[in-house]
DNA sequence: ACAAATACATTTTACATGTAATGTATGTTT
DNA sequence: AAACATACATTACATGTAAAATGTATTTGT
């Protein structure tokens, strides 16, 4: 495609788009490869090279945008809290009985990060990064956020006081860590993969637990 | 120290132990020296070099007991499944009331396997290895059979039969999803660390399962 | 219009990693 | 006792990987 050619007679129209553009969507299809690298390959395996293969984008350019391999597991990260943090900002308002909203969060909560293969890169990146010591600390700061978050928009929506030992809190704890458990099992093919029917009795569970300690 | 001076006058009291002694204490040490890896610095950074330096044995001697890497990484998993099945025995002889087997249980699964920083080396290498393919698949065989060990032992000690649709069973399985979610806890540093107050809960649902099915 | 900055692209470098190859000391078998 | 096999130890090799270094085309700022 001549561009010099074109660039002569329309240099304003059909030369490169802004920088501020095009470094947007590079940054963009990096971090989506790192994601997609992520969740097929583990961490292990995902490379600058392969993510950069995946994007279609060199690896020159990579580094230019991402200095360092952690800078653009991080962005990644960021990229997916901010997705979450959208979808939470939904669940907060829910109407309904409590047997309601219980359903809809728990539904929300699994339907859309823990069993949305997507979301398999915070685990990964959560687990792998673990022997790196200049990067665990700033996922686990992630992770920290990702949780407060979540409580915080559990408390909201069912009016409770953000006391961390109210039942109902640690409910909201114990159902993370059921949901935790049940996202593992596509890696651990293992157990019994109907994850999806068990869900009722979580939920079973968590207003048994509302209704136990008043509210 | 002069060993070839003490051959000369004891030729077998002061030489080298047979070769079968010496075999088995160096396999030992490599496994052990890698699930002590898997567990402090996770799957990506357990490598040859770091597990033979660990075990205080040279990676020639390394290499001549496990040709390839792989071979190290399952003989560890193979270990760590031997120990798991003799305790998963002790618990299949549990008496008592129901209640108190599901007690009994859940704390054993507990504590020795799922709050054991041991048995992270487990989770290390089902997660770590995802991306291998020729390592992923015998990794979820033994997966498969430790789970499914897990629910023989299950149904003898409550006298259940091998029914995966049994609610009685099922409910195993969901405990399982919810350890192995508390388990990632220490990894991922969120949520509420008081795991071992939350036991009480799973029990109390356990119990209740049974309650609700008959038994 | 021109200089500076930026978004890339290509090449190079330094090091890590798993595994091959070879050598040595000693146990085991004949 | 000698031949053979084994448990190591050391060295070498091939490849992968993150990041440094350098070059080119274009946008941005003055």
């Amino acid at each position: 495609m001549g561009d010099s050619v074109l660039k002569d007679n329309r240099p304003a129209k059909q030369g490169r788009r802004p920088n501020a553009l095009r470094t947007a969507e590079t940054r963009k299809a990096l971090i989506e490869a790192t994601i997609e690298c992520l969740c097929e390959i583990g961490y292990s395996r995902t490379t600058t090279h392969e993510i950069s293969r995946r994007a279609k984008i060199t690896a020159g350019a990579l580094q230019h945008h991402f200095g360092k391999k952690d800078e653009l597991i991080l962005a990644a990260l960021d990229t997916l809290m901010a997705e979450m943090s959208l979808v939470l900002d939904r669940a907060e308002h829910v109407e309904g009985t409590t047997r309601q909203k219980i359903d809809a969060f728990v539904d929300l909560l699994w339907s859309e990060f823990y069993a949305d293969r997507r979301y398999m890169a915070v685990w990964e990146i959560v687990i792998g990064s673990r022997g790196e010591s200049d990067l665990h600390p700033r996922v686990a700061m992630h992770r920290h956020a990702s949780v407060e978050k979540c409580e915080d928009v559990w408390c909201r929506a069912f009016d409770l006081p953000r006391a961390r030992d109210d039942p109902r809190v640690k409910a909201l704890h114990f159902a993370l860590n059921y949901l935790r458990g049940s996202a593992m099992l596509p890696i651990v093919p293992a157990g019994n993969a109907d994850a999806d029917g068990m869900q009722e009795a979580l939920k079973d569970f968590l207003v048994h637990e509302f209704a136990r300690h008043g509210k």
